[in-house]
DNA sequence: CAAGATTGAGGGATCAATCTTC
DNA sequence: GAAGATTGATCCCTCAATCTTG
């Protein structure tokens, strides 16, 4: 990699680093969650019935299956959601926010909302925003063709 | 956050998160060391005496020095590295790369290189690669002079 | 007391193996 | 056999507490 290349690519890690370190920093000096759970329940909260498939959740989210398993059994042993067996198709769950974990992420939306907005939204232009949503869908696109970068070109 | 702003947040969320599971299954799978390792191991054979004093170290890796001395008790008991007590400040040490650790990173470089560039590299323009470099300069500033996104503006 | 560094405990993430249902 | 989901082991990361030297 050359400078410019290394410097693209190292600073935009210890940026998101530093980032997502500032997000927990702020959720759990300020409300009762991880930021992890708040991911979780942003997700959730996000259509109205609050309910979603397992593997589902796991896709709209970019976990590993196992990752958000273990992450429910910990976000319902504490009663932010609940885990409902599906009918349709007996082998899946449905998760379901509570009304605990409604109101915690009610609680905790607009802090870190603001702190998204102090220490990243607004520090770049409309055009900027615009540009890095276009390069994540891209990237994200070919990760999705070529998972492990293993095609020929 | 209105949907560009949204897309954008959470579009770099996922493309780091995917990019990074990304080069951390390729080292797993092709070198004896993980994701972390290698940065540690790239920041100690930048410079030609492969050595450094630990907190330097985790100012350069953006990491905790919690977290930086967990993984170099790791690194030590496999073989990697070396601690070496610091002369000139008695409180300190330095933190050295061993052959076996040097002979692992050469190993382990040229593909995780190669797959830098096929999911990421290759997929931006210069002027992109520059862009994004410039917004993580600015963002990882404004963090340094405040740390928690407390200041009024 | 402050700075460099380490430790132990506890939560979080990954992998391989497993179980059930399709 | 494959897909949805869980489990247990293991490693990794964070926080608060601690130790030593400046």
């Amino acid at each position: 990699l050359n400078d410019s290349e290394a410097q693209a690519w190292r600073g935009l890690q210890h940026m998101v680093m530093a980032l997502d370190a500032a997000m927990a920093r702020q959720l759990s000096a300020d409300t009762s969650l991880s930021y992890p759970d708040y991911v979780v329940l942003v997700a959730l909260t996000d259509r109205r019935d609050g309910r979603r498939r397992v593997n589902d959740l796991a896709g709209e989210l970019g976990w590993e299956q196992s990752r958000l398993s273990h992450h429910l059994r910990r976000m319902a042993d504490r009663g932010l959601i609940d885990k409902i067996p599906c009918d349709q198709d007996r082998r899946g769950s449905w998760v379901e926010v509570t009304a605990q974990g409604r109101s915690a992420i009610r609680a905790a939306a607009p802090g870190h909302v603001e702190l998204v907005r102090r220490l990243f939204v607004d520090l770049l232009s409309p055009a900027e925003l615009e540009a890095l949503a276009d390069i994540a869908g891209r990237v994200l696109d070919h990760l999705r063709s070529d998972p492990d970068g293993t095609d020929p070109d």
